[in-house]
DNA sequence: CTTGCCCACTCGTCTATACGAGTATGCCTG
DNA sequence: CAGGCATACTCGTATAGACGAGTGGGCAAG
């Protein structure tokens, strides 16, 4: 057993209240911060701390629970737990529908992951009529069915973002937005040859943790919440056309407004 | 010890090969999920727990874990295992920096506290000239040191929300920008009045957990990510004359964005 | 009746141990 | 040299026990 290198990590203060646990929590967070693990090392493994700070095995497993808690590090198993890296974070900007996009007739997402030299991906698509929800019900102004097409984009094979569309029946059905390809410029351009030439949209922001569901699709690591943003597009009549449901991995994106002062 | 009400929660499947602890976890979720446990009431206590299992201690602890970092629930020591009630939210609308709303001279927060019925509070307010962070410098285009505007908003006192303003001091000391209240309709009025007529806002929208110093500062139960969302102002010359960094409960918030669709 | 204490119940922390399963490495065999 | 196996290391899961500390109810003393 290799023992530690002495003066990376402190000794306990048996006199502070402290919780043992926390205290060495304490002590590599710190040495996260200050850069003594770098993104993607090593940290010391569990048997190197009990040794370290002479304590049980569970007492360090908790310490690394409260850092895993924190999105600091993850586990893994049979290698040793790890700084976790911070994945390059993809920026939504707040025009990225705005119709000059759409007349290039090239999905946002395939776009923009080209620009910043990722290989983009989109999988598991489903395009189906179902039941509305209550909410998406309520959005769309009372329709009972919809047309629900569901799809998962990745970066370089990470799963990051995960998404549905609905739309009401009378729109949509029949229509190559009922088809899985919709076509170039995607649904919104689809929309506008129908007639609906869109207006505005409404987001609604929100992040908190992840359903056990939204950690498997999205391959999750703990510590990571989501951003649960639901898009509303209204065309000129002032009619919902469609409400988009996207959950998205918080530690993959960062999302940009532009507001008038008006 | 009064057994548990046969029904409410299942058995294990001896012969799954999902981990015990997850299947306990797996359990009282749903239980939660149908409504079996309302908001705010307490689960079957460890002890219950262990007898209806069979199983030790730590394993229904180490389940507790797993729904407290889901956010689901959360402990408290002495009396028990409650379901987390959800506080009610407060929603942003994108229009809250509006002209029209400044001009009736009254502190956005407050306003929409007293609308929703809710008693607003504001403390720990600092006013200081220091170094800008590197981050900071950048947006307000490469000063080095700027008036920071530091407070903390509580509603009904929950502490909901931390925010920094931070301003260029060519611009703002010596004003009543630099004062600890500057006067009706906030630090956007007195820009104006000083001739920085407002043009448009950047905000930029992240989701992560919480820093150890967030979690004592906005009191956060575990498992309750912290929106982070940084707003730049530029005045009509196009010049950034304030950047806000605002850290919020993200269980007491929903950000909601109108955007056109030009 | 009020005060104060005790006790039962709750979760928090910590130890010690055991076995299982994934990973990497090096040696041994063919 | 190549393949496969043994082994040592990693974290994952689970048990059993101990003590501490916060909470609340009931009982007894004043």
């Amino acid at each position: 057993m290799p023992s530690l290198p002495s003066g990376l990590l402190g000794d306990l203060d048996p006199t502070s209240d402290r919780a043992v646990f926390r205290q060495i929590a304490d002590q590599l967070r710190e040495a996260i911060d200050r850069g003594r693990f770098k993104e993607g090392e090593k940290l010391p493994s569990e048997a190197e701390l009990v040794d370290h700070y002479g304590v049980s095995r569970m007492t360090v497993r908790n310490s690394f629970s409260v850092l895993q808690g924190e999105g600091l590090v993850h586990a893994e198993h049979g290698k040793g737990v790890f700084v976790r890296p911070r994945p390059p974070v993809r920026r939504l900007a707040s025009d990225r529908f705005a119709r000059r996009h759409r007349e290039q007739g090239k999905a946002a997402f395939i776009v923009e992951a080209n620009a910043a030299g990722s290989h983009p991906q989109v999988d598991s698509l489903e395009v189906k009529e179902e039941k509305a929800s209550q909410d998406v019900s309520a959005r769309l102004g009372s329709v009972r069915r919809v047309l629900a097409r569901r799809r998962r984009y990745l970066l370089d094979g990470r799963p990051v973002e995960f998404a549905t569309s609905y739309l009401p029946l009378d729109i949509a059905r029949g229509t190559p937005i009922a088809e899985p390809n919709p076509g170039p410029g995607g649904i919104y351009a689809r929309l506008e040859e129908l007639g609906h030439r869109l207006d505005h949209f409404e987001e609604e922001i929100r992040a908190r943790m992840p359903s056990p569901a939204e950690v498997k699709t999205l391959r999750l690591a703990s510590g990571v919440p989501v951003i649960h943003l639901i898009r509303t597009a209204f065309d000129a009549a002032g009619r919902a056309v469609e409400v988009c449901d996207t959950v998205m991995a918080a530690d993959a994106y960062v999302l940009s407004y532009q507001l008038p002062a008006t």
